[in-house]
DNA sequence: TCCACAATCCCATAAATATGTTATATTTAG
DNA sequence: CTAAATATAACATATTTATGGGATTGTGGA
C-alpha cells in the first residue's frame, strides 16, 4: 500500500519531524515539503498525493484557504490539519473548508500515523480537545432534534412548511390544491397548537424548535 | 493518581479484556463491572467512579438511557461509550444525554486506555468513524455561520431580530422605541436586501441562513 | 465641502392576515 | 358503531402588512 503524504508547514524543524516520523513507516512517501501553500495547482496535479498534511497558520495563504483551493481543485485527497489553536471558529472554518481531520501539534508524535491511516479509511480523526469544541458548540447551539411535536396533524404541517417558505395563503392554496378558506382554517389551527398568533411567531417558533426546516 | 473505573457491559468476555486492560495500567482501579446498568444511583453513590464506561446497547435499561440516569445524578463524573454501531442517531443521543466519548469496540485494545486519559483532561476522544458522521452531519444540517450577510444595518438586523421573534410592526416599534412608520421603513429596506416580499420568507431566510438566531 | 447612507418619521392604499362562527364528508380510535 | 378528530370549505371583518411616495438629520468618507 502507497500512501504519499505532501506536507505544508512552515516550522523547519516540525517539518523536519514529520519527515523523519513518516519516512520510518513503510508505504509511506514524502512527495513533497513546503513552507507555504502557493503552489497547489502544480503540486496537486506533478505530487499525487494521497494525503496532504497542512498547517493552519501558514503565511501567504492560511491553511483553510489552502484547503479551500484544493477542494476547489481535488475532491478527493485527504487532508489533515496541524495546529496549535483549539479555538472553535477554526476548527469549523477548517471543516467547512473540506479537512478530514484536526490534529493538535501536540498530539503529532504519538498519533500522527494513526491519524493518517484512520483518514485513508474514511474517518476523521481529532484531537480530543477538538472533538470537545465541536460537541460543545453542537450541544449548546443544537442541531434541531424534534423533541416536542405539538400535535401538528399532517396537513397543518403542510401548511406550516408551505408557510415558512414565504408561500402566501394563496400560493399554499395552489400549492396544496386546496382553497383558500381552507387553508386559513389549518393556519388558525396550527397557531391555536403553537400557542402563537403571527405568522412570524409560527414561522420563528417552528424553525428554531425543528419541528420543520 | 487515582483512577476509578466502572464498568457496564453485558458481554462478558469483553468485560473481562476490559479489566484486563486497565488492570495494567498503574493508578486505575476497577472499582465495578456489571451487565446491566439498573442499580445507577447506589453504585454512583458507593463506588465513587471517576470514570463510567458505559455499553450502548445494554440489556433491560440502554446505555444511553443509562447516561441520562447518570447525568440527573452526577455532572461530574467522565462517561465513555463503548459500541459496535456508528450510526448518526445513537451518537447524538448518546452525546445529547452527556457522554463524554465515544469509541467504537474494534478499537477498545488499542485506544481505550488514552481515551481514559484524554476523557480526564476534559476532552473528547472518539473513533474517526464517529468524528466523521458528527462532521458530515453538521456540514450537511449546517450548524448556523454567518456568511452571507446581505449588508443589513444594525437597526435593520435588530428590527429583522424582532420580527421573527413574532412580534407585530406595533411591538417592535415598543420594542426599539421608534415610530411605527420608521419600523415600516426598515423592513422594507430589509426586503430589498433580502429580495424577499414577506415576512415569512424573510423570517425562514433569515433563520435558515443563519442571519439571526 | 458634498455625497452617500443610516436612521428617523409621515401619508396613503391595496393586499394579506388573524379570527370568529358554521358546516360537511371522511377517518380514526375506543 | 359512535364519538372524536381531520380535512375541507364558506362568510365576515377588524388589523396588519407590503409598498409606493417624500422628508429630515447626523455621520463618515472622497
Amino acid at each position: 500500500m502507497d500512501v504519499n503524504v505532501l506536507i505544508y508547514e512552515d516550522n523547519e524543524s516540525l517539518r523536519n519531524s514529520l519527515i523523519a516520523l513518516l519516512s520510518r513507516e513503510k508505504g509511506f512517501h514524502i512527495v513533497g515539503d513546503y513552507p507555504e501553500c502557493t503552489d497547489l495547482e502544480s503540486h496537486l496535479l506533478n505530487l499525487d498525493p494521497s494525503v496532504i498534511l497542512m498547517d493552519i497558520d501558514l503565511p501567504e495563504m492560511n491553511g483553510i484557504d489552502g484547503v479551500k483551493k484544493i477542494r476547489s481543485i481535488n475532491t478527493m485527497v485527504h487532508i489533515l490539519m496541524l495546529t496549535v489553536f483549539d479555538d472553535t471558529p477554526s476548527v469549523y472554518d477548517a471543516l467547512y473548508a473540506g479537512a478530514n481531520g484536526y490534529l493538535l501539534k501536540k498530539h503529532i508524535s504519538t498519533r500522527l500515523v494513526t491519524s493518517i491511516k484512520d483518514i485513508l479509511e474514511g474517518g476523521s480523526p481529532m484531537s480530543p480537545a477538538i472533538a470537545r469544541l465541536i460537541i460543545d458548540n453542537i450541544k449548546q447551539k443544537g442541531i434541531p432534534k424534534s423533541t416536542k411535536d405539538y400535535n401538528l396533524t399532517s396537513r397543518e404541517i403542510d401548511v406550516l412548511i408551505s408557510l415558512a417558505k414565504g408561500n402566501s395563503y394563496k400560493m399554499i392554496a395552489e400549492d396544496l390544491t386546496i382553497s383558500l378558506d381552507t387553508v386559513r382554517t389549518h393556519i388558525k389551527h396550527v397557531y391555536e397548537k403553537l400557542h402563537v398568533q403571527s405568522q412570524g411567531e409560527a414561522i420563528g417558533k417552528a424553525l428554531r424548535e425543528g419541528l420543520i426546516e
